[in-house]
RNA sequence: GUCCGAGUGGCGGAAUGGCAGACGCGCUAGCUUGAGGUGCUAGUGUCCUUUAUCGGACGUGGGGGUUCAAGUCCCCCCUCGGACACCA
């Protein structure tokens, strides 16, 4: 364990030797400031920068919630990749921004804060310093002048700023686009309704309309921690994650952003977008939209509105299904249960009342994983009543079940058993009418057929498919006043607040007579107050009657101020909201501020934002060059991120319409985790393996893969592997493990050939024993100069496509080719030396300097292939006879078909057996296929 | 249940429809060392044949198909991973 054995070469390069350089080279990079990148304009413009002016590369990754633990192995491949990305692009001649910053408010500093008692700022800028130390260890090259964390009051006075620019916004159907609520003032003056109104109606019907608005709402209401979750925060059996105390649906206040009426948009611009499929299907599955119409059934209570995506088999309805929680169920429910009904129907119970109240009960104490475990069984009952189908006066049942909604839709549908199999299903049940209304295919035999065909038994629309037919009906509907095309969402508005402590506050306040009031924009920021006591208050887990207090409620100094808004109303007394914003907020624009960190005047200079962000050309949304992170954000961040970009894009502050032009999920470092025969966890450092069995203090182990975690006992660091091999061995592995987009095992052992790549290397150029330059100025023999452009011909290539496991697979070869030769040419090991620089580039900058470059090598160019030596001079050709390969010949590579053909039927005469050739085939520079 | 994605040596993984297994780990043998867990060289898909060479057959989850040619394209099935979960 001690240093390095008495015969090692004084001039190997070994894990000192790489610590040594890697400091070297990361003082070196701090003191001058390599990866400053310049704005346009601004403090951080700089026409002198090598890259001033040049076209310009946006990179950057998912930023992290800093914990306590610091970083393990699997978290940086996503920084590495983007860091190896950006060196290489910036060698390639663009100027390229790489920033990294802190996601810092949230659940798990608070939670940690209130276990500690240590006020989550303390911690948390601890464990910022911690994660910036470890990657700059690991030689990320970000440019620190524009790094910043959210919970820095000069940045969420931003976040607050841009929550008032939406505050002050309504959505325009009209327009399609947010404008400013002056506007909608404006157009409302001057109408008869307006002159009606008092101010107070005036100032609730401008409130209704804002984007970000208050609404009474069902929430996550967690009793055990105090506080409300976002549903994100609740696991699939209605329990919290943290914690695991049951979490009770409350409905409360709450601050609400109008994300739905960006539904249309969100959901059509992500085809203009460089995102992997997958995410982009899971964001229109959760935007959710469905055409249709609503129809109207008229009852004895008024219309019942159901909303269909299949008008066409309106025909077809036999009965309607309402939600348990249907608001017009009470007053459709008649006393007695109607001559005639059916026993199935009733429940077996004595009244319609008392069939929905028992329904009721049963569906409400059905947990959410029941009700999913039960979704095959169909229940429900009928409530006594009838309604009338606008298109044939049919007398339809009514019938509650859950298996309908309350909160999609209109929480009614009209029930086609014979074209829906959960209507189907029911139907079967009750023992309900199943009338077709699409003829199915002859010889169909399944239940509910759902595919297109003529309409049947529909009067007006028989003989139309199914397209014609919603068509000719949404017409005939709207025409005779009994519904009218319409499209809903699954997307749900984003409710906004949360009752923590630690977010940021909103720039809000409230008058005596409980109207909110925007915080003046000079007043921002509205800072978080140092409270001694932030933790949430906390009940009893199962007290689902009790009600969040948000712990800024007890600042009782910092609530009640005296402001003067500016609105004409003077100095006044205010209540301060006590809320705060949920940890999304923060990331919801940060890739904005990275372009212009410092402004005090303007979120991101209009200038600024243009150059980086930009639309390209016509058709481009413009947003950040390359997005890295994981999956996990799919719906939630990516969604929310690009909800705000386009309100600020309506509203003018931004060009772009999109945040991330392209993104790109990397996958996750698993590692193997080792359990005895109890079932416990061992540490996985001191596991060993001995003919494929794993060994913990000699008593055999278990091994499975799982997430790299303290749990598991399994948790390697980037600490330990730059201690032990290099951060650039470090850096090499990470990348040469496979496809960024895979997710793989975590294996240790393994490192070392990154490590024996990158000793190759170095002893190409250094001599071991004595430290002095190995390289010869004598130019490259042919075959070495075609393997070296081929080598900067594909790396180049990979490299430009994140393909970088086999970009180091070139470079392995390269190197590999010239340890063979007596000494490696200089111009060959240049360009590898330059090829390496991206993924190992302390290394690389060592032997640069040692090859008699007085400059770093970060804005060198990158080596460029030289097309006459990529092109072969000869060819082998493999001769097929059947597909099976008999022979090869080799010719020149101009060499003629005709030429080609008779050579290799020459070559491959034994194989065919004096059997004639039917066919042969030549591939021009590939090979022949022979048939007999 | 539905929708995505993926199945290639002992392991991680390479392969514009054109010689499957690049590169790395591990393993084997040798060199180096007083010794050795980070050095170097060579070999390493399976099976058959051969003193050795040479050679042959088989081989990308399973089964069909298209093609002169399939890991790659098409159809069916199996397994694993992820997402969604009665969304009318």
């Amino acid at each position: 364990m001690s240093a390095q054995a008495e015969d090692t070469p004084a001039f190997r390069y070994t894990a000192q030797m790489a610590q040594d350089i890697e400091l070297r080279w990361q003082e070196h990079w701090a003191k001058t400031g390599t990866f400053h990148a310049p704005n346009p304009a601004g403090d951080l413009a700089d026409p002198a920068h090598p890259r001033s002016g040049a076209p310009k590369l946006f990179v950057m990754d998912m930023f992290p919630f800093p914990s306590g633990a610091g970083l393990h192995v699997g978290h940086p491949l996503g920084y590495i990749a983007t860091d190896v990305y950006s060196r290489f692009q910036r060698m390639a001649g663009f100027n390229v921004l790489h920033p990294m910053g802190f996601d810092a408010f949230g659940l798990p500093a608070e939670q940690y804060a209130v276990q500690t008692g240590a006020h989550p700022r303390i911690t948390t800028e601890k464990n910022i310093e911690r994660y910036k130390e470890q990657m700059r260890r690991v030689g990320l090259g970000y440019d620190e002048r524009r790094s910043f964390a959210t919970i820095d009051p000069e940045y969420y006075k931003w976040t607050q700023w841009i929550f008032l620019k939406i505050f002050n916004s309504w959505f325009d159907p009209q327009a399609g686009k947010a404008r400013p609520i002056e506007t909608l003032i404006a157009a409302q003056e001057g109408t008869p309704e307006w002159a009606t109104k008092s101010p107070a109606e005036k100032k609730a019907f401008v409130d209704a309309h804002r984007l970000a608005y208050i609404s009474e709402a069902p929430v996550n209401w967690c009793p055990g921690l105090g506080t409300v979750l976002a549903n994100e925060e609740v696991t699939a059996d209605g329990r919290s994650e943290r914690g695991n105390f049951p979490v009770f649906k409350r409905s409360l206040k709450q601050w609400m952003m109008r994300i739905t009426a960006y539904g249309d948009r969100l959901l059509a611009d992500l085809d203009g977008l460089d995102w992997p499929e997958s995410i982009k299907t899971m964001q229109r599955t959760w935007i959710g939209k469905s055409t249709g119409a609503h129809i109207d059934f008229g009852s004895a209570a008024g219309a019942i509105r159901v909303f269909t995506t299949r008008p066409d088999t309106v025909f077809g309805a036999t009965y309607l299904v309402l939600a348990p929680e249907h608001t017009l169920v009470d007053a459709l429910v008649p006393a007695e249960w109607p001559e005639g009904t059916h026993d199935v129907w009733t429940g077996g119970h004595a009244t319609p009342a008392e069939a929905v109240a028992s329904y009721r009960r049963f569906a409400a104490a059905k947990s959410d994983v029941e009700r999913q475990a039960d979704a095959k069984e169909k229940t429900g009952v009928f409530i006594g009543a009838y309604a009338t189908n606008p298109v044939n006066g049919a007398r339809t049942p009514i019938f509650v079940a859950d298996y309908v909604l309350a909160g999609y839709g209109t929480g009614a549908i009209m029930a086609v058993p014979a074209q829906d199999e959960r209507d189907y299903e029911f139907a079967e049940v009750f023992e309900l009418p199943i009338i077709r209304t699409v003829q199915p295919p002859a010889g169909w035999e399944g239940k509910a057929f759902t595919g297109d065909g003529p309409a049947v038994n529909s009067g007006m629309l028989d003989g139309l498919g199914v397209t014609e037919a919603k068509a000719k009906i949404i017409e005939w509907l709207e025409a005779n006043g009994h519904g009218t095309g319409a499209t809903t969402y699954r997307l749900r508005d984003w409710l906004f607040s949360r009752q923590r402590y630690w977010g940021e506050p909103f720039p809000i306040v409230y008058d005596a007579e409980g109207f909110a009031h925007a915080v003046p924009e000079s007043m921002l920021p509205v800072v978080l107050p140092d409270i001694d006591d932030f933790s949430p208050k906390t009940f009893e887990p199962d007290d689902a009657d009790s009600s969040p207090e948000p712990p800024l409620g007890r600042a009782t100094d910092w609530i009640t101020v005296e402001l003067d808004l500016g609105n004409g109303d003077g100095p006044q007394q205010y209540r301060r909201e006590t809320n705060t914003m949920p940890n999304w907020a923060g990331s919801c624009w940060y890739e904005l501020r990275y372009l212009d960190p410092h402004n005090a005047e303007s979120f991101v200079d209009p200038a600024n934002e243009a150059y980086w962000m930009g639309p390209q050309g016509p058709g481009d949304p413009g947003g950040a060059d390359l997005y890295v992170g994981g999956a996990e954000h799919a719906v939630l961040h990516l969604l929310y991120a690009r909800f705000w970009h386009k309100m600020l894009f309506d509203l003018g502050y931004v060009s772009s319409s999109e945040p991330f032009r392209k993104l790109f999920n990397q996958g996750m470092i698993d590692a193997y985790a080792y359990q005895d025969d109890r079932g416990f966890y061992v540490d996985a450092h001191e596991v060993t393996e001995q003919g494929g069995k794993y060994f913990f203090e000699g008593q055999e182990v278990s091994r499975r893969a799982g997430k790299m975690g303290k749990s598991l006992k399994n948790v390697v660091t980037p600490d330990e592997m730059c201690e032990e091999y290099g951060a650039d061995t470090f850096r090499v592995y990470e990348m040469a493990m496979g496809p960024l987009d895979v997710s793989r095992p975590w294996e240790t052992r393994a490192v070392v050939g990154s490590q024996r790549f990158l000793q190759r290397a170095w002893r190409l150029i250094v001599d071991e024993e004595t430290g002095a330059l190995r390289v010869t100025d004598t130019a490259p023999d042919t075959e070495t100069a075609k393997e070296l452009h081929k080598t900067i011909d594909g790396v180049r290539g990979d490299y430009t496509n994140l393909r970088f496991n086999t970009a180091i697979a070139k470079m392995i070869g390269l190197t590999n080719h010239l340890t063979s030769l007596p000494a490696a040419p200089r111009e060959a090991a240049e360009a590898l030396v330059l090829m390496m620089a991206p993924v190992a580039p302390h290394v690389a900058e060592e032997l640069w300097s040692r090859l008699g470059h007085a400059d770093s090598l970060a804005y060198t160019d990158f080596p460029a292939a030289d097309p006459a030596l990529l092109v072969a001079e000869t060819v082998t050709y493999p001769v097929q006879v059947n597909g099976k390969v008999r022979g090869r010949i080799e010719l020149p590579a101009g060499t003629p078909e005709a030429e080609i053909q008779a050579a290799a039927l020459a070559e491959v005469t034994g194989s065919l057996a004096g059997k004639e050739p039917k066919k042969v085939i030549v591939v021009k520079g590939r090979m022949v296929s022979v048939v007999v």
